[in-house]
DNA sequence: AATGAATGAGAATTCATTCAT
DNA sequence: TATGAATGAATTCTCATTCAT
């Protein structure tokens, strides 16, 4: 329970949620992400919960509803960190190296991503499904985070750290590496061992310098 | 129809299928890849199909037959060049330099993407929930993709053409970018306007020499 | 607030109701009339009343019970003027012409029926499943009004007034064209204009002479 | 089961109704004029006529669909003889008088009404709440027969017949009056004796000299 | 007295699958 | 081989009613 907690309190901070209400987030996620979204009965949610059925829709109107409730709060958190700090930090000269920023990038992402992986999982799946989720998406994190990295880059290529290149498909192949790197880590072979610091080095390094010998 | 037909033909080229078979499949592949596995409907299958409900089950003992039968082929296909021609290539010193061999991985692979899309689509939307389609994937087309890419690595590091990295880390990092250039260009942002030979070639150096000014 | 007020003190004058009585009282009959009782969930009427839902329960032990205690006060309403002031006066020789006691009957019913309307309809529509009502309406109110019209139309017809026929079916063809012209002016087409004297005066004219020739 | 048997034909003569349709309709008619279409539900309507929950809405899209598909047939076979026969028989002097005339119209609209009774009570019952009934019942049908009903009586008026008065008084007063019988016959009052020939003469007598004595 | 969360039975509807034709 | 009516279990959702606060 205190993991799912955890998870809870990491997406619904500021709400206020009865006991009920927690457990049929907890077993929604975990319904949704193991079997997906139209695989999972809301029989089989209230059942896992502890609650009757008919609680569920007491508290969301249907069942789209709560997979919405879900995975809504998770979009604020991942663009979170770029919103408030690390934007900053490059301007205030925390990270002079492009090294440092996309280090503590891929760090402070790890962090969420682990906690939220099952939430992940689930908008993931489902943002090709439901255009409510896919707009969101687009619009308020991609877009955002889009823009956000674009200022960037554009400041490490002044200070010509980074190679002249549009700033769309630096961002474009930076990102790729570094979630390319999370999704082999804890979706696809969450399994095999990791030693993540050094992967972590070697995805920086490959961003900056590539797998070419010099 | 013309297109679907094609689709099928790269699919199924072996096999003989009946009109309404094909009518069928082409049929589930565009609600399969639209709205997921599990929320399609057989009735709405055989709507689109215009055939009977019936039938869909005369040809497929159950919906996830359906779903086997049409995403089992593709992983033939998936790894069909690494298999035939690109490692002999290798060998053979038609790709003398990393680049080459890497930008006709790329282009011979966005082929059949593009060709396949849909049926890419529902591969990965129901590889998570699907342990056939997950064991499939992993033992015949992961691990053998994988293998065959660490041969030829390890064959461009005694080249002293690549850094000496463990060819698992490799790997990641170069597919991770090649899939992670098509996947923007054909899932993500398919509306927007690619260059791609340009692209292809900014994705090359960047996995060669990274995005750090020399 | 004040029409519906109105229905309510007409309905319930001397009962103490609280204030979310009222208020629940109004808003059941605006659904029941609208929606038909079986289609109308309490839930509706509790939101409609701005009441909690248990509140409902707290007065009316079940849903039906909220019916019945709407519906019933309003039989005493129908009968009233029958029971206390018509007959008096017919034997008192206030309306010596059955012209005069028509009229005046179809005025003052008039009146109940517009104020009441609402429920009206929630009686009529009712009362062929509610046989608590169905009973409480045949004994109490078609019976005694039946009862009473026919003395009524022996009187007159030992006047010599009205033609020799049983009085039923005097009853039936007076009270059928009377409710007629209720039922077409304020249910049917409530929505044309009407000169209500002037119709009035027609009724009363067809009901004494009919429409042949002389 | 013969007398069901004839409501369907009368209803769905020109139709093709599988035998399973057949019990369903029935079934449905049966208990929507019991209890009311809100109060029935589709499961009750199963079990009534012997086949599954399913087996019902493969036939009819939803219960509504159900009510409708019963209800709008009616509506024809209300109008039916207006539009065909009576009117044209009054031209033709068949009904010279309109005793006559009268007297046929009550006799051929009773025997419609004693068929379809259990479908009439449902389309009262649901007219006041089915906006798509009632919209085509009253262009259709009350329209239809009240413009015909016009015509009949100027007819009449022109040869002296029936007092001058606007033909929609003449055609409420008369026509309430049919009702009011045919009603006070079948619905409210069944389970009386009644002696058909005399009350239609009563009726017709009513509307053409009134209650008055001469 | 009033609330509103919780319930569980039951409602309408969907669906994969079967089977007689 | 193809059909499509029929099924009955399952699904989403509703609702009258209860009860702890």
């Amino acid at each position: 329970m205190s993991e799912e907690e955890l998870m809870i309190q990491q997406l619904f901070n500021e709400e206020k949620l009865t006991d009920k209400q927690k457990k049929i987030i907890v077993a929604a996620i975990e319904s949704f992400s193991e079997k997906g979204y139209s695989a999972t009965s809301t029989s089989e949610i209230a059942k896992k919960a502890g609650v009757a059925e008919g609680t569920i829709f007491r508290h969301y109107k249907t069942k789209k509803d709560l997979l919405l409730s879900i995975v809504a709060p998770l979009m604020t958190k991942l663009i979170g960190p770029f919103v408030v700090n690390d934007f900053n930090k490059v301007l205030d000269r925390k990270y002079d190296r492009v090294e440092d920023f996309l280090k503590a990038t891929i760090e402070n992402r790890r962090e969420v991503l682990i906690k939220l992986l099952p939430v992940v999982k689930i908008l993931l799946q489902e943002i090709p499904f439901q255009p409510e989720l896919r707009e969101q998406f687009f619009e308020q994190i991609a877009k955002k985070i889009f823009d956000r990295v674009s200022l960037i880059i554009k400041g490490y290529q002044e200070k010509g750290e980074l190679i002249e290149m549009p700033p769309e498909s630096v961002a474009r192949l930076a990102i790729t590496s570094i979630l390319g790197y999370l999704f082999s880590r804890y979706v696809l072979f969450p399994q095999l061992e990791w030693d993540d610091e050094l992967e972590t080095e070697r995805t920086v390094q490959f961003i900056m310098h590539g797998l070419g010998k010099k």
